[in-house]
RNA sequence: GCGGGUGUAGCUCAAUGGUAGAGCGUUGGCUUCCCAAGCCAAACACGAGGGUUCGAUUCCCUUCACCCGCUCCA
């Protein structure tokens, strides 16, 4: 581990704590394990699970209709929705996704990169009689003197001789070229040193049916959000909901990520925790703000803070024509350079791209306001539903396409920022007092895998008994823990590891006025509650807290 | 996808072309009235496949996974 920057152990430090108290292991690990693929263990699946609860009850449940929260234009409605992983494919064209995440893509021998087949361009150069293909990626006011530069260096050509080198005029796709041999790679030197094409399929793709033809393809899906879109008008039809109005999701998500690194970071299967918020075009940049602000405020409440978390609002050139705002919200993982983010979730002023791309057909995303993308027969390049995805608001009677708001979160993304943020090793005394090292994980209590543990002091007495009834009463209402054997002090250990907030410990006093140890996590202090008041008093620290 | 590195017990690490060890942890027992204590005992490992060899955890090849750097990142 010499040389091992201080982040990067950490985050081994981190990850090995994840295997040996059971919150993340590797997919199918006893077969050599599976590549961007995670299993969440028994603590990592509390974790993640009052994670995603935590977001549904402050998003959903929790949201009151009634009145306008703090910073929101007005009061708004929550609903949720469970749609499947594997829709029909057509879903898939008109988001944007199957153009987007079916590239094919060359690979340079030579300078090592890859590119994407359909954006690198070139022209045809020929001297004395050899022709090749001179492949460019620069910017089009660069592509005439990129090209013919490297063309004359290639057939070591000086300046006064460049009459005699014969360039076409038209840039082409590389596409369009079926002789990799003949082509001088963007950034190589010496010619048909790029790989064919190869398909990179990034949506995972099935089949529906028992016989597997390509009629019967689908795909797993790569976001929830287009289930939400297929079923607004659904929603809208079942529920009463009126606009504004938000559609919640969770669920599995699957992407062919290339390259599959940082843990669970870039996982190839995920979940996600998706709202789809529609409003009237009108207030829409209003409600991106709140959402925005609301989303932010989300993460700060559950523990993420200090300079590792950060809003970052995209710059106008990295947005979508059509969006009028996107931010990301994003965390510091340990496992990157000293100064870089990675995104937690990404807010994102969707405009009307997505409901009008499945009625009408996909949309171009270059245009605004946005038009229908069309093949070169002028015909739509991928067909809608034809179905009515307006909405009428029949106090104003007037009809309009609502604009949405997408606050898209990863959930295996926050389980693993609030497992880095939890994460401290500090020190404490030992019986002997003698510093000892301990690693604690300091999670906000609402989403510690264990609320309380419970001890006797000593497993004699008639101690046990006790612990054990205390213990009987917190299950019903909280996940706790009962242990009783070896010494105390490692039993709290344990429990610090596992991001336990809170130890209740039944000693000798309680044999006589039933009171028990309260023990805190975080500042090791104990106090004395009655026995009778346990629950209310861990409720009231995780509710409180 | 490329280059480099690493795979030995749950974890951290040894050793070895000929019976694979330790510390910590885990489990059981004893002791123990508050922070990984002590004593006794036990279980658990050479990532996978192939080759060389009388014999491979060790040497070679392939593969898988992880880490670092590039590349990619809707």
């Amino acid at each position: 581990m010499s040389g091992t920057p201080p982040m990067a152990k950490r985050m081994a430090d981190i990850v090995a704590l994840c295997k040996r108290r059971g919150f993340l292991f590797q997919s199918s690990e006893i077969y050599g394990g599976l590549n961007g693929f995670w299993d969440y263990g028994p603590l990592g699946v509390e974790l993640k699970r009052n994670i995603k609860d935590a977001w549904w009850r402050d998003m959903v449940l929790g949201h009151n209709e009634l009145d306008a929260p703090a910073g929101a234009p007005s009061a708004y409605e929550m609903t949720g929705l469970d749609a499947t992983i594997i829709m029909h494919p057509q879903i898939w064209k008109c988001s944007g996704h199957y153009d987007l995440f079916h590239d094919f893509m060359v690979d340079c021998r030579e300078s090592k990169k890859r590119y994407r087949h359909d954006q690198v361009r070139g022209r045809w150069a020929e001297f004395e009689g050899e022709r090749i293909f001179v492949a460019t990626t620069v910017e089009a006011a660069e592509e005439d003197e990129d090209t013919r530069r490297r063309a004359m260096k290639h057939f070591k050509l000086r300046p006064k001789d460049a009459e005699r080198l014969a360039l076409s005029d038209t840039f082409t796709s590389l596409d369009r070229v079926d002789d990799m041999t003949r082509v001088l790679g963007p950034d190589a030197k010496s010619l048909g040193t790029l790989t064919p094409p190869r398909e990179f399929n990034l949506m995972f793709k099935t089949f529906v049916g028992a016989l597997s033809g390509e009629e019967g393809a689908a795909f797993l899906r790569p976001e929830t959000a287009q289930g939400i879109f297929v079923n607004f008008k659904n929603v809208v039809d079942s529920t009463r909901v009126r606009v504004p109005f938000g559609i919640a999701q969770i669920g599995k998500s699957f992407r062919n990520e290339i390259t599959p690194r940082n843990f669970t970071f870039r996982s190839r299967e995920f979940e996600q925790m998706e709202i789809e918020f529609f409003c009237r075009p009108t207030t829409s940049a209003e409600w991106y703000r709140y959402w925005r602000d609301r989303r932010m405020r989300w993460y700060l409440e559950l523990g993420l803070g200090g300079d590792r978390l950060r809003l970052r609002e995209h710059d106008r050139d990295e947005l979508s024509h059509y969006s009028t705002g996107t931010a990301d919200i994003e965390y510091a993982f340990p496992f990157l350079p000293p100064g870089e983010f990675g995104e937690l979730e990404g807010i994102a002023h969707r405009g009307d791209f997505d409901l009008r791309s499945h009625m009408e057909g996909k949309l171009d995303p270059a245009t605004n306001p946005l038009r229908l993308e069309v093949d070169s027969d002028g015909k739509p390049r991928w067909r809608g539903s034809g179905k009515d995805l307006s909405y009428r608001d029949d106090l104003t009677n007037d009809r309009f396409v609502p604009h949405v708001i997408e606050p898209s979160a990863g959930a295996d993304r926050a389980a693993l920022a609030f497992l880095c943020e939890a994460y401290h090793e500090d020190e404490a005394p030992d019986e002997d007092g003698v510093m000892r090292k301990r690693a604690v994980l300091r999670f906000h209590p609402r989403l510690a895998p264990i609320k309380a543990a419970v001890f006797p002091l000593v497993k004699k007495d008639g101690m046990p008994e006790i612990a054990k009834e205390v213990y009987s009463t917190l299950k019903r209402r909280l996940s706790v823990f009962y242990d009783e054997k070896g010494a105390v002090g490692r039993r709290y250990r344990r429990q610090d590891e596992a991001g336990t907030p809170y130890c209740i410990t039944v000693d000798g006093q309680t044999l006589v006025d039933r009171t028990v140890t309260l023990r805190d996590r975080d500042s090791l202090e104990q106090c004395r509650i009655r026995i009778d008041d346990c629950v209310s008093e861990i409720e009231t620290r995780i509710g409180g807290a």
